[in-house]
DNA sequence: GCCACAAAGGTCAAAGATAGTCAAAGTCAA
DNA sequence: TTGACTTTGACTATCTTTGACCTTTGTGGC
C-alpha cells in the first residue's frame, strides 16, 4: 500500500471512538517516515469537507492540526447535491456525485449501484447523444427525490 | 491461443477462489509479456458487467486495478424478469413488474422507488416519446444487471 | 515593547508512478 | 476479401512523493 494510504489510516484509526484528533505535523511525518508536507497531501485529499472532515491548524511552538469529523443530515445533503446538478450531467461528474454520497453515507453502494445503471450510457445508448446529458440529468434528479422520502 | 485469452485466463485463476482480485497493470503486463494497454483491452473485452464483472482502478503510486465478480444467487430471480422483458417497455407494464418484484421480496420497496422514479415519464420527458419505452427497457433492464450483486 | 531566533505548520511545483484512451497496424476465419 | 477481433505504442490523465521556500506564532533578552 501506498504512503498516504497508510497515513490515513492511522488517522482514521486514531479517530475510531473520537469525532476529534490533534496531531503534531512533524512528529507524525517522523514516525511515519516521510516528508512534512505529504501529511498536507493526506489531509487535503482525503479529509476534505466532501468526506466530512473539517481541518483545522496552528503554527509556530506548541503548533498542532486539528481533524474534526461532522455528522450531517440526510435530507439537507441530498437537496444540496440536487441543486449542484444543472440541466445536463455527463457520465463522470454522474459518477463522482455518487462517489461523494457514498462517502458522506448519504447512499448506500446498492442506491449507488443503481443510480449509477440508471444513468449509464450503457442504459441510455438508445437516448440521442446531444441530450443524453440532459436525460441523465433527469433521471438523477428524479431518483434522489424519490429517496427524500 | 491468443494473448488476451491467455490473460484472460490468468486473471480468471486468480478470482477461482475469491471473488475479488486485485492486480497492477504494470506488472502483470511485464509478466505476462505484452503492452500494458493489452491489459485494458482484454478486461474491457472480457470483464465486462455484462458478464458479471466490476472493474476499479486507481492510477498513480500505488495504482492497482480492481476486478469484482458478482453473483447471481437471487439473482437468478431477476434474470428471468430481465428475459421476460422486450426491448420495449410501457410506464404501466413496468410498474407492474416492480409490484411483482417487491411481493416476491427480490426488491425493497426502496430500491423499487428508484426504479420506478428512473423509468418514469417525468425523468424521461426529454426523450423523443417514439423512443421512450425503449429508453425505459433499457434502463429498466441494466438496473436489474445491477442488482445482481 | 521590540527584536531576533526557534519552532511549528503551509504552499507549490517538479519529478515519479501508475492507469486510460485511441487509432493504426496486424491476424484470422468465414 | 472483408469484417471482427487483437496487438501495439504514442500520448494523456491522475495520483503520489519530495523538497525548497514561505508564513505564523511563541519566547527570551534588551
Amino acid at each position: 500500500m501506498n504512503l498516504s494510504n497508510i497515513i490515513a489510516h492511522m488517522i482514521s484509526e486514531m479517530m475510531e471512538d473520537q469525532d476529534e484528533v490533534e496531531i503534531q505535523r512533524n512528529t507524525l511525518a517522523q514516525t511515519v517516515g516521510c516528508v512534512p508536507s505529504q501529511i498536507n497531501y493526506v489531509l487535503a485529499s482525503r479529509f476534505t469537507p466532501e468526506r466530512g472532515y473539517i481541518v483545522e491548524s496552528r503554527r509556530g511552538g506548541g503548533g498542532y492540526i486539528k481533524i474534526t469529523r461532522i455528522h450531517c443530515d440526510r435530507g439537507t445533503a441530498l437537496m444540496h447535491t440536487l441543486n449542484a446538478i444543472g440541466d445536463t450531467l455527463d457520465e463522470k461528474t454522474c459518477r463522482s456525485h455518487l462517489v461523494n454520497l457514498v462517502y458522506l453515507d448519504l447512499l448506500t453502494k446498492r442506491d449507488a449501484s443503481l443510480l449509477l445503471a440508471a444513468t449509464g450510457d450503457n442504459a441510455l445508448r438508445l437516448v440521442d447523444p446531444a441530450r443524453r446529458d440532459a436525460v441523465r440529468a433527469a433521471i438523477f434528479k428524479q431518483m434522489l427525490l424519490a429517496l427524500q422520502t
